[in-house]
DNA sequence: CGATTGCTTGAGGGCTTTCAAGACGTGTGG
DNA sequence: CCACACGTCTTGAAAGCCCTCAAGCAATCG
């Protein structure tokens, strides 16, 4: 029985390698996990399936299982006691979510689309002989998140608004490509959660949006697929070239 | 002979453990390391001094080695095209610094003290057989920056200074803190790393530390050396409580 | 003790936020 | 298939906050 790879035959970790150079594409993110690795994770692993809209968990509870994305988009987020909402980052499929903090969620997760995940269990994955080749593959890519979140960060270090919502695009840009540039953007999130990924209001993002196709940057034929127009105004703002 | 415990005798990594309820301490951080694990790796470790203002790698440079920190304190931080710095982290002894991206450092890398690490150089460490344990050890390390990272970008997406410089602080003093709240929280860095640090202006780092003194909230007796001397105040500023 | 670096303080301007109302789109029920 | 209703998004106007520029003041180092 042929199995189309990728759409099943067990968990996958998708990361940019830390040690060694990108060859033949600088900054492309691959498929860590071995067939056995995966066949081996998929005997402990259940399929869950979730609604748009949809928890995935909540921040504070206890953190009895880790999610690795099939198909789908997630956000992790935090509410703020304030009331606002910050949005740690957005999980595409091949990714991981539901590391703990002292054995609860730092975060909570929601689908943001039609989600199917495995499911592993902490149960399950103790039981799971330590193993060093898996383990170096979950380090690979936990060294792959902390750059996102150090990303992430540099994204809120700016304090113009088309700075942010070009290095917005250019993440979303560089997490869906696989060799190269992309001729559309696809946005699985509404404007409300990319205000609350890059910490602007609601309006400014709109505003921001308007102004980058009113200066020629940007085009898109509805909300969800943006197009570059103008790649090198666009580079600039998102701070890949000199002043 | 008797050595200190924690002043010689191999790495040390400093984490809270993702899985297990801190007890008796929650959210307080531990050295992960066995003795013998310290002892193996310090056979491959040299030690290195730098003083303060000393780089320990640019961005960009082939990442030969891995550091861990004994003593003093090191800045991570990015150089953005545009001039601005970003520091994306400050790390105190028992952290590791020098993830690559790529076999090339991601950030560069600067001691804001005099500084003692451990250097440990990626050759070595290859030789070293993959071992499950220590590499666990890894995991929980990496899950514990991981954490301080999204810490990081909740506070850089407050839109008050000095909601900012209150996380600010309290990251520092959590950092510091071994057992709960100080009575004085040491800043090793100056004004401006802060600055870079919160993504503020210098002039606004200073401004907002002069309006927390004289809303009574803190206290300082030089400017490295900071009291809270109005706790609840504070944490409502720094997003621990309700509005 | 002088020089250099680090920090504070002032004034003006720009950008984002907030508040609010209206347009758009989508899904549901008639 | 249409009408309505709700959530999503856009747009407007006023206000607030921080940034920039700039000068003066401390502190550190040789």
């Amino acid at each position: 029985m042929i199995s189309e790879p990728g759409q099943i035959g067990g968990p996958r970790l998708r990361a940019v390698d830390p040690w060694l150079p990108g060859r033949p594409w600088p900054g492309r993110a691959k498929q860590l996990l071995s067939d056995e690795e995966r066949a081996r994770l998929a005997t402990f692993a259940s399929i869950v399936r979730l609604k748009k809209g949809e928890q995935v968990y909540a921040a504070g509870d206890p953190a009895k299982a880790v999610f690795n994305i099939i198909s789908g988009v997630v956000k992790a987020y935090k509410q703020m006691p304030d009331g606002a909402l910050h949005v740690a980052s957005f999980l595409y499929p091949e990714d991981l979510l539901g590391l703990s903090e002292e054995g609860r969620y730092a975060n909570s997760a929601e689908a943001i689309t039609p989600v199917t995940a495995y499911r592993l269990t902490l149960e399950a994955l103790q039981r799971l002989s330590k193993d060093a080749e898996l383990e170096f593959h979950v380090i690979t890519k936990l060294c792959h998140e902390l750059r996102e979140a150090q990303r992430h960060a540099v994204l809120l270090a700016q304090k113009h608004a088309l700075s942010k919502l070009a290095m917005f695009l250019q993440l979303q840009e560089h997490i869906q490509s696989t060799n190269g540039a992309l001729s559309e953007i696809y946005l699985p999130m509404n404007r409300s959660d990319i205000a609350d990924y890059v910490s602007m209001s609601l309006a400014a993002v709109s505003r921001g949006f308007r102004t980058l196709v009113s200066r020629g940057v940007i085009n898109y034929r509805d909300r969800r697929h943006v197009t570059i127009i103008d790649r090198e105004v666009f580079d600039k703002l998102a701070k890949n070239s000199g002043p």
